[in-house]
DNA sequence: TCGCAAGGACGAGCCCGAAG
DNA sequence: CTTCGGGCTCGTCCTTGCGA
């Protein structure tokens, strides 16, 4: 079976992709103690922290591990214990290493629920990774780490299926784009291009050309929104109202006052701002 | 001078809703 | 259902501005 193309909203969610205030850190600031650890089977294993920033490692060894029904280590008590320690990473971006996929994999931020589990495979010599990235959560960050989930994913169906990978190639002709996903993929487009350091602390950045290709949109395209997310801030559209709504609606925006300013240069008026202007 | 980014003009191909 | 026009996406070509 293929794998999913997009990831259901929980998953994204406990993979730190939605912004979304009302559920996701509440969810994880909700830690639920009802749950009881001593139906749980235990191992000792070794805990290697790296610290993203600080570019250190630190080995916390035999460290007790609960493994819950799904055959995954509850990595909340693990954390907890390690934090009792003495170890501070409070509101740390929180990633386990995957060694299958040898990658890491993002759980959420600290303090983390007791239901986010790290399955057994990940343990390699009976070693766990986990890292710890702290500081401020941005909605680049989350771009960008979507935007490479979205890539391995795509590489894993085009191995697993060439065929509606081809038939993906041909048809490349898209619908009508959402504001916001317009505004995010700008953003996301601009930073690949001004730069952003990795999750290994190695700062990467790139031409406009291959920031485009990675956003997975025509720099041309790119271009062209960026003209009229420019056009709708001077002209005051409501960006938030109006997440929802299709690129068209901006655009039908821009156009509109546009013509109205060309009228009234004519005539020596001025335009304050059209009904969507609240922002 | 060269390379790169930005942005405008234009056209091709496609999508979609309205009208017949 | 078919046709048609408007809008959207994307590509190409060109000019301008800026920094090395």
């Amino acid at each position: 079976m293929p794998p999913r193309k997009n990831r259901p909203k929980d998953e994204q969610q406990e993979l730190g992709l939605v912004q979304d205030t009302n559920s996701k850190y509440g969810q994880y600031n909700q830690i639920d103690n009802n749950y009881e650890l001593q139906k749980y089977q235990t191992t000792n294993i070794d805990i290697v922290i790296f610290h993203q920033y600080k570019e250190s490692k630190t080995l916390f060894q035999h460290q007790k591990a609960y493994i819950n029904q799904n055959n995954e280590i509850v990595l909340s008590e693990i954390l907890k214990n390690i934090k009792a320690s003495g170890f501070e990473f409070t509101n740390a971006m929180i990633s386990y290493f995957d060694p299958i996929s040898d990658l890491y994999r993002y759980c959420g931020r600290d303090p983390l629920d007791h239901t986010v589990g790290v399955p057994i495979s990940c343990i390699n010599s009976n070693q766990l990774e986990i890292k710890l990235r702290c500081g401020q959560r941005n909605i680049v960050d989350m771009l960008i780490q979507e935007q490479k989930n979205k890539e391995e994913n795509d590489e894993t169906e085009a191995r697993l299926n060439p065929t509606s990978a081809n038939a993906n190639q041909k048809n490349n002709r898209v619908k009508e784009r959402k504001i916001g996903e317009v505004v995010e993929k700008v953003a996301l487009w601009r930073r690949f291009y001004t730069g952003f350091y990795d999750e290994n602390g190695k700062f990467i950045n790139m031409p406009l050309d291959n920031a485009a290709l990675k956003v997975g949109i025509s720099k041309k395209t790119l271009d062209d929104y960026l003209l009229q997310i420019r056009c709708g801030k001077k002209y005051g559209f409501n960006f938030n109202k109006n997440l929802s709504e299709r690129i068209g609606k901006l655009r039908s925006f821009v156009k509109s006052h546009k013509n109205k300013e060309s009228n009234n240069q004519g005539y020596g008026g001025n335009d304050s701002g059209g009904e969507d202007n609240d922002a």
